[in-house]
DNA sequence: AGAGAAAGTATCACCCGTACACTAATGCTG
DNA sequence: CAGCATTAGTGTACGGGTGATACTTTCTCT
């Protein structure tokens, strides 16, 4: 409300830079907190569990007090992933592909630790500190290619779009899932059910699929997470290839 | 309830088995009428636009009517999603490469005319008989080649993921966007605003990035679409390069 | 001391999804 | 043809959400 630089309220939120005005009655409440709050109880309840009456009774508040900091819920929910982001690991290589490997890894972890980070909805290109700061790292990682700026960040959402597609589906898909199923029934229930629906004719690809031992040979004992991992390894790998192609033509 | 095939409920809506019991009460309303209303109302309104009131007003009815046919909102989304997708356009092409990227093409006007499929949260896995088509079509493109079956189903899930993500996050960035903008004005800006935030000695890349011509340069008279496209190739191409080092090497 | 400003509250209008108990309309059985 | 089982659609109600508006409270500055 001070300075004229211009920046909207919600990036200054973002950035901490809250002039707490020395008028007036003083604030028991702040962003932080509220902040904190609402990311305690989407770890523990999911996005959808985040409402403002919940926050606001979590920290002995009512709900309208929270528009006093936040001014809507969708800033909110920006507020939050930047704070649930957190900054990114240090990542040394030597190699922007070893690089890039771990910095994907690194991201995937993260929201798997807060899959409901991977459904809120974008609501401006990135602007958290910490959102640049994974973006710095990435891009730290590929300077010593010799790639311009477009193929640098066209590369670097196409491993974010990925981490995140691929984290959203696989939790979306444990929520559908029946309690204490797990992955390796879940694939064979449905290949199963699924087969008796795609008739041959119409659909030959997709039954020479299902007659596959793809849904069918899961040694058993092998536990979800080493499936869900080899997975995610092969499309990452492949983007990675991809990436190395780009890299060895503008190397030229 | 008669046939003990045991094909769940929801799987037999989606691929029209309903066996209209010929008794009592004959419905006036059935499951085509009530997902047909459903997605004309999710084209006009978004997909936070469908709720049960007023799909069932919109026929006429009460609320409480739709779940003599759907079983529950989750259940209509899917529904929804299957029906709105449509069957996918034939595709002649001798080349792989050039097969899957009509096919991305293809799926990605698909979302681009109706942006809240990008929305809807998997319940399942692919399942009914649209989605089916769509998988069908793309093993078919890759039939000739060599790949295995995982990596035939990790690269198509790896463009469609692409397709899905690329296509949510623009329509995502352009509600967030103010009525009149563009999407390069709102870049522009981006950059401007944020470049005061971001101290270039934490943040040397970012920095050397705002200060790039990336976000100021479009000819002013490009229309959005021409950039959005460029971004979505440079991505497209990427993946499709990858895939190209994957058959290189299982080809030999 | 008191004016004015900001923080937090109380109330309200409006909308959702869906459980439950109901009425209405039909084909089958006797 | 009667009436019963069965299915279709309705009415009501509950517990929840966002957020507008107008309020009281508590502080600082003059």
């Amino acid at each position: 409300m001070a300075s004229d630089d211009f920046v909207p309220a919600p990036l200054r939120r973002l950035w901490g830079l809250s002039e707490s005005s020395r008028l007036g009655r003083p604030a028991t409440l702040d962003v932080h907190v509220v902040v904190a709050a609402a990311v305690k109880i989407a770890d523990r309840d999911g996005l959808d569990g985040v409402t403002l009456p919940k926050v606001a009774k979590s920290l002995g508040f009512t709900s309208m007090s929270l528009y006093r900091h936040v001014g809507s819920k969708d800033e909110l929910l920006t507020l939050m992933t930047d704070v649930a982001l957190g900054l990114p690991p240090d990542i040394e290589a030597t190699d922007w592909r070893e690089g890039l490997r771990r910095w994907a890894f690194a991201h995937r972890t993260v929201f798997q630790r807060r899959p409901w980070l991977t459904r809120v909805p974008a609501s401006g290109p990135p602007s958290g500190p910490h959102q640049i700061a994974w973006m710095e790292a990435a891009l730290a990682i590929m300077s010593g290619t010799l790639l311009d700026w477009a193929h640098k960040i066209g590369a670097l959402s196409l491993i974010s779009g990925y981490v995140v597609q691929s984290v959203r589906l696989y939790s979306e898909l444990a929520e559908g899932r029946a309690e204490g199923q797990g992955q390796a029934d879940a694939e064979r229930e449905y290949g199963r059910a699924l087969a008796r629906l795609v008739n041959p004719d119409r659909f030959p690809e997709m039954a020479r699929l299902f007659s596959s031992t793809l849904f069918e040979a899961p040694p058993s004992d092998t536990p979800d997470q080493a499936i869900v991992d080899a997975d995610f390894t092969l499309g990452l790998e492949l983007i990675l290839d991809g990436i190395a192609v780009r890299i060895a033509r503008s190397d030229s």
